[in-house]
DNA sequence: TTTATTGTTAAGCATGTACTTAAGTATTCC
DNA sequence: GGAATACTTAAGTACATGCTTAACAATAAA
């Protein structure tokens, strides 16, 4: 069912389709067909994984005339990067990842 | 097909179980049954999730007489964590996320 | 050596994902 | 008005995902 917004941005960051249009948002605002340009799939194809991203609130968009413009909203993108920072953060600070930074130090004094 | 390594990580965390075992094994190592115990499902279908884990290189295992050990594997993590970065970053120098930023400044400004 | 523990494999099922082509709608240009 | 553009919807197909229960090791404990 996809409920939790992790969730969601995740599995829409997990595509590779899906990261390429985000990339390409990134620079700056696209409309669907420019997002598509460089896609080896269809138009329709496309749509979905726009439907996807803005499911997920990683990418919003707005049609004027016939044309629909879309861009990157952040915020979305730094919840999951947020997750994942905090995990490695705490693993960091457990004895695990403590022996792995010593064991890392070590081997850089060694140099 | 998911061959890349960036599919795997994203895909790997998309799951609220799977990400339950990584924040159960950012504290330290866990036995499979360990891991199972808060899960509302069955062992074999948490060794599927390990198995994802395992296979997109977020945890590694081993097998000691009767009892598998997993812990994680925090490079991966940092993998998946910096492509948002970078990406957010990239947002942030371009004039749609300096509009933000300016924004953001704006209403903080006025509070 | 029987029994309990811990994990693994197999088979099957229901649902979700990632496309396709074809047809349709709404705007803009000539 | 008629044609081109830019998307949108619908219908269908193929494959992947997320479980289940049942049966089967392998090891450790009594």
């Amino acid at each position: 069912m996809l409920n939790n917004k992790l969730d969601k941005a995740f599995a829409a960051l997990a595509d590779p389709a899906r990261r390429a249009m985000v990339e390409r948002l990134v620079i700056g605002p696209a409309t669907v067909s420019e997002l598509a340009v460089p896609l080896p799939m269809s138009l329709p194809a496309v749509m979905l994984h726009l439907k996807v991203l803005e499911d997920a609130g990683l990418v919003t968009s707005r049609k004027e005339g016939r044309v629909r413009t879309c861009r990157i909203d952040p915020e979305k993108l730094s919840l999951a990067e947020r997750w994942v920072s905090a995990r490695r953060v705490m693993w960091e600070h457990s004895l695990d990842g403590l022996n792995a930074y010593l064991d890392q130090t070590k081997a850089e004094d060694e140099k």
